[in-house]
DNA sequence: AAATTTTACGTAATCGGTTGCATAAACAAT
DNA sequence: ATTGTTTATGCAACCGATTACGTAAAATTT
């Protein structure tokens, strides 16, 4: 077990005082270079490691930032934090993640356990059950920068990042009436969240537009899990007037839907045409090819981690709270396609 | 901006000591109930929260756990992480994450990093490069118990979770020749993770068991990434023996390499037969439904969770490397059968 | 050479909890 | 009533780094 080493151990060993380590372990300027060189030299010689504990206490500061999603294990949201992380781990700054899996009471731990861990900045993608806000007051009290991302909630100063989900909601749905659809099912997730909630205000948008009006009701609430497939596909073998599209909020819902549809025995896109949401992976990996938004999750994480490194930097105002959207895509594939 | 609370303003306010204060809030024994209730209600009254750099400064400890992962975007590492932070989470610790994206180099300053924020332990799947493995010794020095999981290395005392990568590998192999193949191209991974060369040692142990050394340097290392299918491709359709079955070592470029060789007009599994490995959601999707080997990645988490912590929580002799080797299972789909 | 400025470093307080040791008060035992 | 135990709490050192303030020595100016 190598003993460790403290700055009071190499100010000994040096006949230095302790301040003066310090200082020329940080790059103070008002130290002789012969002096940190010294330091820096019986530093290598002995294995000094800074510990972080004390720096922390006494700088007030972690180096560290926290985050709460849903849940890690989804192709979306790992992309996104790896975003995150590539860019605040350049900056220095370990990422703490947690996972809320869906439930706000979990959120709410996480929440405080990440305050009380001393993270620099939190950035949060919302939970779907919750409905209070006030485990992130604390945050906004003590001015710990607080950005919100994917499943935003608007909380005065504090920065969002989405995309513009009520249009790209309107775009999907208008592909597909533009391909014919006349009766379009809308599978979506929970409303609480604005990022379904909007894709289903520009769904319904898409069919005002259109003079669609008559299926207005036709959306199905889902929690995209496999097993409730079925419910989807009850409703639309049960619906009166035949079903003809179908905008899922969400890509792997999606193509559930399209193998339990085809093993069915309809026909992706003949019989009902198909458009989902995220382009992930497995969009182009089922058979016909899902048409989708595209939904640039890495990017997301890239602008995520600059925006909050700024706050953090002090380059950016903290008062002045930044909503920043970024572009979505309308990608057409076999599963939307008019048939002659 | 709420100021912030600390026990030497709980004790001022009530008049007792902080060690009283501190021992209150710790559920210290020697304590009266009188006094302990006092405390913690005027520590919720205030807003109280433990200062967690002086807490750590003091115990020595930071109750949070590092992982370096190669990627955080891969279906099988997320869902791997998703299982350690369940873990740990409940067991109040908070998981670092942070990935060295294939890099040595990457890997290096992580664990750097990860040693000075001061993890109680760290978790490791190697990154593909790497070859030396100094920079794990701080932590065996400083006795911080290190486990490897998935992509791992044999150090003294540090456990390691896996499954039995020659086995799998073996029967996958077996399969494809039980169904017929009698020329199997092997797709790998560097063969320096020892998953990968594992995998691949079953593989020609398969071939001799079953008398087909012929083709046993039908071996093609891949980064696994969408653009490297075409050598993949490149190198079947300019075999001189036809190759019949590929098994390949990561689901999505088993897909990948469907997708391309359908194009390229090979049927599957009537011309090649293929097997993948992970069991990623993927292999369910892509048509016809990829053979592969099932690879608990859940499982792995909690598992690598669990040990962890009873090496954290002293139940478990840190002396003791436990090698844990998790089942894995061959799952039979279209992609690998027999064709009449 | 004296006065002034600059450079280089030390002193000591601080960050906020934790805890071994000491002690006063309350209680029990003789 | 005296001594011995418990119980409840305080004192003060400690964890290790940072930094405002002060100062002696060196460099510069007059």
């Amino acid at each position: 077990m190598a003993k460790k080493t403290t700055i009071y151990d190499l100010a000994k060993k040096l006949g230095v005082s302790p301040a003066t380590v310090s200082r020329s372990l940080n790059e103070h300027p008002s130290i002789s270079i012969k002096t940190k060189e010294r330091v820096l030299k019986a530093a290598k010689e002995t294995g000094y490691r800074i510990n972080k504990f004390a720096s922390n206490l006494s700088l007030q500061k972690s180096n560290t930032i926290g985050v709460i999603v849903p849940r890690l294990n989804s192709d979306f949201m790992s992309t996104v934090l790896s975003g995150i992380e590539k860019m605040v781990n350049e900056a220095g700054y370990n990422l703490i993640i947690s996972q809320s899996l869906e439930l706000e009471a979990k959120e709410k731990i996480n929440a405080k356990t990440l305050f009380e861990s001393g993270v620099d900045a939190l950035l949060v993608s919302l939970a779907n059950e919750t409905e209070d806000y006030d485990h992130f007051t604390t945050f906004t009290e003590r001015k710990i920068p607080l950005l919100f991302f994917d499943r935003v909630f608007d909380m005065p100063n504090c920065p969002t990042i989405i995309i513009d989900n009520q249009l790209a909601g309107l775009e999907a749905t208008e592909h597909l009436i533009n391909q014919g659809c006349q009766n379009i099912l809308h599978v979506s997730g929970n409303l609480k969240r604005s990022v379904y909630n909007l894709r289903y205000k520009g769904y319904r948008r898409a069919l005002e537009k259109h003079g669609l009006k008559g299926c207005e009701n036709l959306v199905q609430i889902s929690n995209f899990k496999p097993e409730s497939v079925q419910s989807v596909i009850q409703y639309i073998s049960t619906s009166s007037a035949p079903i003809d599209g179908l905008f899922v909020s969400n890509d792997s819902f999606a193509v559930y839907c399209i193998k339990a549809l085809t093993k069915k025995g309809y026909r992706i896109p003949e019989d009902i045409k198909v458009i989902g949401f995220n382009n992930d992976p497995v969009s182009e990996v089922i058979n016909p090819e899902l048409s989708t938004i595209e939904y640039p999750g890495y990017k997301m994480g890239v602008l995520a981690g600059q925006s909050i490194l700024g706050h953090l930097g002090g380059s950016i105002d903290i008062e002045s709270a930044d909503q920043i959207i970024i572009k979505h895509k309308l990608i057409i594939r076999e599963s939307s396609q008019k048939c002659n």
